[in-house]
RNA sequence: GACCCCAUCGUCUAGUCAGGUCCAGGACAUCAGGUUUUCAUCCUGAGAACAGGGGUUCGAAUCCCCUUGGGGUCGCCA
């Protein structure tokens, strides 16, 4: 340990695709740990699962880190991030290193070979459940005599390295968030610290790497609690030093189960098995074997885009849960990294809303609640509201336009430069996410002639009832509106204004929400005279036109 | 089942470590009014919590114990 006064913190993903929530929030205390204390934040990638092989896609969690401002100092290379000395920042990659110090345990005795196999263990440890015991391994190998040992070396039977636990000592995890945690001698089994496949498995590799990669502080989700006593116990037995350790309550659901990336695969699993489909439904791209593991592994989880196309042909909304799922629900990277860091974490003066420079200015560990939170998407969506309505005119028409352009580039092509502009603008007050305007603004792509009117109450209301009617209304302005050659916002206002006086007694409502519903089908719109001006004059004259043409469906007698 | 962690309004939390200033504060949500050309905003107001039981103490949301409830872990996953 060069200089242990530094801070160095990393976060440690395995390469399984998207940041989700939960991880975003360690990364986010991870990073802002080491901006308060002038220290260095690491990314290391732990891949050490051959099974689940990490391609490409995998580390697409880099892009969510990006996106929601989190840089790293040291880690894997991305845009001007990562580099630096104490790589490579693959565990994959570490392989020779681990073997090392795997060496080390060996012949200090500390660690043994074992000869089980899984399925073995497996039959094992289902016994011991079904007598209502906890299973512990039972240390069968490593009471082999030596010749038996090199008999099956020489066999090349293969093997896994176990660590011998000390069975007579109390195990004293210091815990900055939780405090002193103890585990009696004899709960701890002796675990494994390199599978058969020669690879370490994560306890191993984690604290051979934090200590060559001299992280001081280790933030991370609570579930790891547990496997804390055996980092422990390897740090001594390999005479490194102890980092602090910060363990963060669990993130939940409304619902409290825990917020899981796997909570998709979940929903999904269920729906299927609940309707009996028993081949994957085509279109989505799953293979059938993939298929059938998927429905019996629970640990399994299928690919994002194959995920999505399930979904959908399902018709269930998937849950928000990973990063992307929130940048594409029309959030503000600013805004979810606000909430995540509220959750768990609060400043001493007690604001709620903040940006990324104050988090790095004032998170500390001393202000982190033991309790689990649950994920509240209301206040989420209210802060997001909060910022878009802060947020300066051309600043939100630009990042929505970027937004759009990712997302729903129909309205990037329906709309010239200009009249995108004008969208954007018109929506701005009344939108809680970039998801709104979009959501309701369906009106503006279809095409005049197909607009439809859904016969619902606040239709009917507006457009049948009253003496006289919003269609009496509607038919008096129509050649009122013909007549405007300058159809701008301000040409119009002053016409409705007129409009309002002749036919409505000044009442403005009663002459705008008729105009409202012939052009859009619906209730709700932007302003009018900026729906209007978006929509144009001649799409507006003939949606006008054909909504008085079906002045009977709309207003059934009687 | 074993072990470990947690417990303040519906939700996130302040207050707990250094007991009194807390008949518990804020935010989101809810409800009621008001503003508004629709929706969304915005403004005003209201209701809403120390899980239960024992201690310790002059005094407990705060300290201790038990119960209950919730959660995590128990993989050759991380």
């Amino acid at each position: 340990m060069a200089d242990s006064s530094i801070v160095r913190t990393r976060f440690a993903p395995s390469p399984t695709g998207h940041l989700h929530v939960g991880g975003a929030r360690s990364a986010l205390f991870c990073w802002a740990y080491a901006r308060r204390h002038g220290g260095r934040f690491l990314l290391r990638i732990e891949d050490t699962d051959q099974k689940r092989s990490s391609d490409a896609a995998g580390l697409a969690f880099l892009e969510d880190l990006a996106w929601l401002g989190i840089d790293w100092d040291e880690g894997p290379e991305h845009d001007s991030c990562g580099g630096g000395e104490a790589g490579p920042y693959f565990q994959s990659q570490r392989l020779d290193i681990y073997s090392e110090h795997f060496e080390r345990l060996i012949e200090s005795g500390a660690a043994y070979r074992a000869f089980e196999t899984p399925e073995e263990l497996n039959e094992a440890r289902k016994i011991a459940r079904a007598n209502k015991q906890a299973y512990r391994y039972d240390r069968a190998s490593l009471n082999l005599p030596d010749q038996t040992i090199q008999q099956y070396l020489d066999e090349g039977r293969p093997h896994v390295l176990r660590f011998k636990v000390p069975d007579d000592q109390e195990i004293v995890v210091q815990d900055v968030v939780l405090g002193e945690i103890r585990l009696a001698p004899g709960e701890l089994e002796d675990f494994v610290i390199r599978k058969a496949d020669g690879f370490p498995t994560y306890h191993f590799a984690v604290v051979v790497d934090d200590a060559l990669m001299e992280v001081s502080h280790v933030i991370r989700g609570q579930e790891h609690l547990a496997n804390t006593s055996k980092h422990v116990l390897l740090q001594t037995a390999l005479g490194f030093e102890h980092p602090a350790y910060a363990h963060v309550s669990l993130i939940f659901n409304p619902d409290g189960s825990k917020m899981s990336k796997r909570d998709k695969d979940k929903l999904l699993r269920a729906s299927v098995k609940e309707r009996g489909i028993d081949s994957p439904p085509s279109g989505t791209g799953i293979e059938e074997d993939a298929w059938a593991s998927w429905l019996k592994d629970k640990s399994i989880q299928l690919p994002s885009e194959q995920l999505v196309l399930l979904a959908e042909t399902l018709e269930i909304e998937l849950p928000e849960i990973d990063v992307a799922d929130f940048e594409k629900a029309g959030y503000l990277p600013e805004v979810l990294l606000n909430y995540l860091a509220l959750l768990g974490w609060s400043p001493a003066d007690g604001r709620e809303q903040f940006d990324a420079a104050f988090i790095c200015d004032n998170f500390d560990l001393d202000r982190i609640v033991k309790s689990p939170a649950k994920f509240d998407r209301d206040k989420l969506l209210a802060f997001n509201l909060d910022a878009l309505q802060v947020m300066g005119e051309d600043e939100f028409v630009s990042r929505f336009r970027q937004w759009c352009q990712l997302h729903h580039p129909e309205y990037c092509r329906h709309f010239d430069e200009s009249t995108f502009d004008h969208f954007a603008r018109a929506n701005k007050e009344r939108c809680k996410s970039f998801l709104d305007p979009v959501k309701s603004g369906g009106f503006f792509l279809v095409d005049d002639e197909s607009l439809e009117w859904p016969v619902i109450k606040p239709v009917r209301k507006a457009l049948c009832n009253g003496e006289p009617s919003g269609f009496d209304r509607l038919e008096a302005m129509l050649p009122v509106l013909r007549e405007i050659d300058d159809w701008t916002v301000s040409t119009l206002e002053s016409t409705f204004e007129t409009l309002a006086q002749d036919h409505a007694e000044g009442n403005l409502g009663k002459v705008a929400q008729p105009v409202r519903i012939a052009i859009s089908g619906g209730p709700v719109s932007p302003p009018i005279y900026d729906t209007l001006v978006i929509l144009g004059k001649q799409s507006s004259i003939r949606r006008i036109e054909r909504c008085l043409e079906n002045r009977d469906t709309i207003c059934p007698a009687g």
